[in-house]
DNA sequence: TAAAGCTATGACGTAAGGTTAGAGTCAAGT
DNA sequence: ACTTGACTCTAACCTTACGTCATAGCTTTA
């Protein structure tokens, strides 16, 4: 039978070691052995109860209460993980809906993007003060950064993609080249505006407005979905992602009438 | 010019007055002026900047991020407040399209809805052990209670509702019913699955799977801007209806293939 | 055998408040 | 004038779910 060290278990569940102590402190989690020298050793059983945890946790249920629920005497397992399991397959299925979505409205594509200047380039948040938001940005991060930020959003005017992806790829490199500053700053505001102008030039007419902000912020999720978005130097960083994501959201339903 | 006391702006704003003292003392917002007994007193000007300061707090930008955001020299208040106020339309179109859509709907209503016993009262959640879920939240909360409940979902199979929206009420008033108890309970986790199924019931076999589990989790919002919801003892209450809203979404991404 | 890497416990820090406690203040009713 | 009730002040401690040391013991590897 296998047994995973803490530091072992907290990778695979993507959980920190302080984590696993707390929840081992708390009754929530406990090591199925203890070795020798009191290491904390785990086994399969207590792998499945680690994922329990976390699947309530995602709705904020408080540990004290997730501990509740799963030592309720009744408490089918199997059935708990079955549904985690369409959860995935959940999750799975809004995204590929999402890009049926889009590649329908790929058709659409007609109008080709054009340069742009400093302007128009923060023109999604401030029509007057771009030059002073630019200064702003530039005495925090430095100009390397913001002009490397700026490359990518003006290679995305020139280059006229021929699907949506590659357009969210690039601008996503965008972001991620603006993601170690200060991800509440007014600059990433501005990369949120404008790439949801670029989206929308892939959606064209089609679909109300309200199906448009929607599918905006469904995009979200892909960030928060997506790898290359949540790692950072090989750790988990979540935070990111959802903020973007949240953020995303908050423009769909801020921005459009 | 209008001047608010602490309680006054706390009710107004839907904070506590806690809130407010650390809001004074963080610098974040801080009274427009102080009587003799160092009473704070709030205008117009500080009630406007609650106002975003909340609408950030929203996206979960730390409060210091927010002091900064808001103390921008160029940080446009006007745009701020538009944007705000645009906002809230959208809410509220989103609303009027979600009722829009349910109206439509509405004409493929065909199939009454059946008397049902115990055992079908908690299909949703469990087959076998419906019994056992039952006697659990009986001994909980009491024997009143749970049949109170019950008596509202039984009145939801016979009544044969002619629209969507008395429906929801209706089962709204049970879900109410059962909220002053322990809202992550199995119990209230069966009033959902079988919310759930009602709803289905007036949808029908229109739209996809996809569509269907959208449209059910955006019904969690009503409960969210519901004053009949979050409003308990005179008090705004929205953790429940949040919690609420979250289940019904998670719900919708689990239990539909 | 020594360095490198893992682990343990304990203690303190964090954000955004909640919750008393003790004392002062204000308006209304008697 | 006096009391009552509602309101306010500051200060201090409590909370959740961890993060971050600090110190010390254990294990593996060169």
């Amino acid at each position: 039978m296998q047994q995973y060290s803490v530091k072992k278990l907290a990778k695979m569940a993507g959980v920190s070691v302080r984590t696993l102590h707390l929840y081992d402190q708390l009754g929530l989690l406990k090591p199925s052995l203890r070795t020798e020298a009191r290491y904390r050793m785990y086994g399969e059983k207590e792998l499945l109860r680690l994922q329990q945890i976390l699947f309530y946790r995602e709705l904020d249920v408080p540990l004290k209460e997730i501990g509740v629920l799963l030592d309720r005497p009744h408490f089918d397992l199997v059935e708990a993980l079955q549904s985690h399991r369409e959860a995935l397959l959940s999750k799975q299925a809004r995204i590929k809906t999402m890009l049926k979505t889009i590649d329908k409205t790929i058709s659409h594509l007609k109008n080709e993007t054009t340069m742009m200047n400093h302007e128009e380039l923060y023109e999604g948040l401030d029509h007057n003060t771009a030059g002073v938001y630019r200064q702003e940005a530039t005495q925090k991060w430095g100009a390397e950064a913001v002009e490397t930020s700026e490359k990518h959003l003006k290679n995305l005017g020139k280059a006229g993609f021929n699907d949506l992806k590659s357009a969210m790829k690039a601008i996503g490199e965008a972001l991620y080249s603006a993601q170690n500053q200060n991800p509440t700053s007014v600059h990433v505001q501005a990369l949120i505006a404008r790439h949801y102008e670029i989206i929308r030039q892939f959606w064209g007419t089609s679909g109300s407005t309200d199906t448009q902000a929607e599918a905006y912020a469904g995009l979200g999720q892909l960030y928060v979905d997506d790898n290359r978005y949540t790692m950072i130097d090989g750790q988990a960083q979540p935070a990111y992602a959802q903020f973007l994501s949240k953020a995303m959201r908050h423009f769909a339903d801020t921005k459009l009438a």
